[in-house]
DNA sequence: CTGTTAGCGCTTTCAG
DNA sequence: CTGAAAGCGCTAACAG
């Protein structure tokens, strides 16, 4: 029925060994005779059996990218970005590698169980992205699963993600900490005391290191935190909003807000809105993230911009093995400081 | 090296078969054996090996989801609610499938290229979203790989783009063209008479189905079309930023500017208010798609929504065979025209 | 309900 | 440079 690669030796007049080794180019054959198979392939119009490829090589074409959230451009970017590193500067259907994202929704079983998945299909490579959740049974069921697919020989890299402890796992991550500070302190130089924070899920690497860095800012200037000012909710606008409004049920008196991303600051902003308070004359909103949307927001959003395309290409090489790992395994991207339309100096 | 059915087998004390049958689920076994093997496979951290199965089977756990663009969001949410569809319930990785989603970037090569990979894998199911490319002879070629692959036993659906000829593929499509046709209906009803529109790529099904409708809206008012006030960019905002400036050079009299979707329009409302003009009082601007973002834009977007998390969940079951398909084999969802803030009556 | 027996289609030594 | 042969790990009849 199907057309086997024994149907393609047969027209060409070669083994299947023959055949074989002109698909994979891996080994010196005659050009005249490479000739004739790839001649045989087209009229036979053959298609590789990858899973019979896989099982016989013990390895297949397959990279998997790992994403929270699918709908969320934070990971798109990234995922566009890997997706084109891995499957190469287009050219022949042959020699292509099948990258895929899979979402997990920022589930860690179903991260687990994408990973599981992978390792069936004896993934080449697989590259994780955007925080991870800080359970420790969950940390270490990931790290485990990591190593075991090291040992069958898949590529790991982490793209925006802190490094897995006991593995070999490249990481290429953000300084979250870092920007988050730059940035409660652009809003303090600005002369804000009182600032609202919208982190994002509890338990999320991403959430705890920006936060962080909010509060070292806070510290570094001798503001005292007032519990009421954080507040945790999702990465999504709908967050933003209700934690906006549940922020200044608590305290009315706050002249600016930080989001834990900007779709958050988004939400934060239409909260705002409606409330009647005035951006940035009245509050000042910022974001995380600086993804496509949030210079066209009215005013355009104060952010810290983060390069998701590069360190996702970056990711994308060295999980080919078309780029060496950086030193010690890990190489850490900075933010940068977007100032826009949203902060401003505080009402007095 | 790697532990193998047979490993467990032996540990089990049954044969391969029988550990075959108890982790497929699709045989009966008694139940003090399978728990038996089930022990065994834990204490092995056994993990079945994908291509083999599939290879002895002639069929995978793959779902491939190919998508135009995967930092769009419009895509973004469909693949989504396929993806979450076709990983079923969660429950044991055991009956879990891979649905994976391969980014085409929009380019005809890299789809063909992706339905290769797919069914060289020997796919499952493949669901192909949003507008194709109308070129003749991809189209063809699209059609002969669809047909390959249902051949193959891979099951395609369509999700946001019409039928493909002489395939057996289900289509669940969009009204664009109604959608289109309310959405300029609505701007002429409010008293504009010059609108300008800004068009996706040549080329692709979406932006003709979307031009036809506001073309037939101006057609049944009798408004006569300028050739000047329709541009084709892309799917973005930046196209929309750079198309709105080449619109108003053309004719500053526009009092309207309809765009391709959503993103588009962001990009036309940030044009016009650096060229000073006021939204809705100077210019109305309609997006299409109602992606999460347009309701927070200042002012909120007028703009029609598509169902696309029903579509795709839609999608999803029926290529996973739990949903039946349309009469037809195609369906066809309305979009719902959005009145909001971007659009109002024209100056006078 | 369970074991035996053949392959699935390809890659890869090992010889020519 | 090419052919022959031996599996890769699993599933699916077919008998018990």
């Amino acid at each position: 029925m199907t057309v086997t690669l024994a149907d393609v030796a047969a027209r060409a007049q070669v083994s299947p060994a023959t055949v074989s080794r002109v698909l994979n180019g891996n080994y010196p054959v005659a050009a005249t005779t490479r000739e004739r198979v790839l001649r045989a392939v087209d009229d036979l119009d053959y298609v590789l059996n990858g899973p019979a490829s896989a099982l016989a090589a013990a390895t297949s074409d397959l990279v998997g990218i790992l994403v929270n959230d699918i709908a969320d451009p934070f990971f798109g970017i990234m995922a566009s970005a890997i997706q084109s590193e891995v499957s190469g500067p287009g050219g022949r259907a042959g020699g292509e590698r099948l990258a895929v994202v899979c979402n997990t929704g920022g589930s860690p079983e179903r991260e687990l169980t994408y990973l599981t998945l992978l390792q069936r299909q004896r993934a080449a490579a697989v590259v994780l992205t955007g925080g991870a959740v800080e359970n420790p049974p969950h940390l270490a069921a990931v790290s485990a699963k990591l190593r075991r697919l090291e040992e069958a020989g898949t590529k790991v890299v982490l793209c925006g993600r802190p490094p897995a402890p006991d593995t070999s796992a490249i990481a290429l991550t953000f300084d979250n900490r870092g920007g988050g500070q730059e940035l409660t302190e652009h809003l303090i130089g600005l002369g804000h005391r009182r600032l609202g924070y919208i982190a994002g899920p509890e338990e999320r690497t991403t959430t705890r290191h920006r936060l962080e860095g909010h509060r070292a800012a806070l510290a570094g200037h001798g503001i005292a935190e007032d519990p009421r000012w954080t507040v945790h909710g999702r990465y999504d606008r709908r967050s933003g909003y209700e934690a906006t409004l549940e922020l200044f049920r608590r305290d009315p008196s706050l002249t600016a807000v930080v989001a834990a991303n900007d779709s958050v600051a988004i939400g934060a902003c239409a909260a705002l809105r409606e409330s009647g308070r005035r951006i940035p004359e009245d509050v000042s909103v910022a974001g995380f993230d600086d993804l496509p949307f949030s210079v066209d927001a009215v005013p355009s959003l104060t952010t810290v911009r983060l390069p998701l395309s590069e360190a996702g290409a970056r990711a994308g090489r060295i999980a080919m093995g078309r780029e060496e790992a950086p030193p010690g395994g890990i190489a850490t991207a900075r933010g940068e400081l977007m100032v826009r339309g949203s902060s401003g100096v505080p009402r007095s």
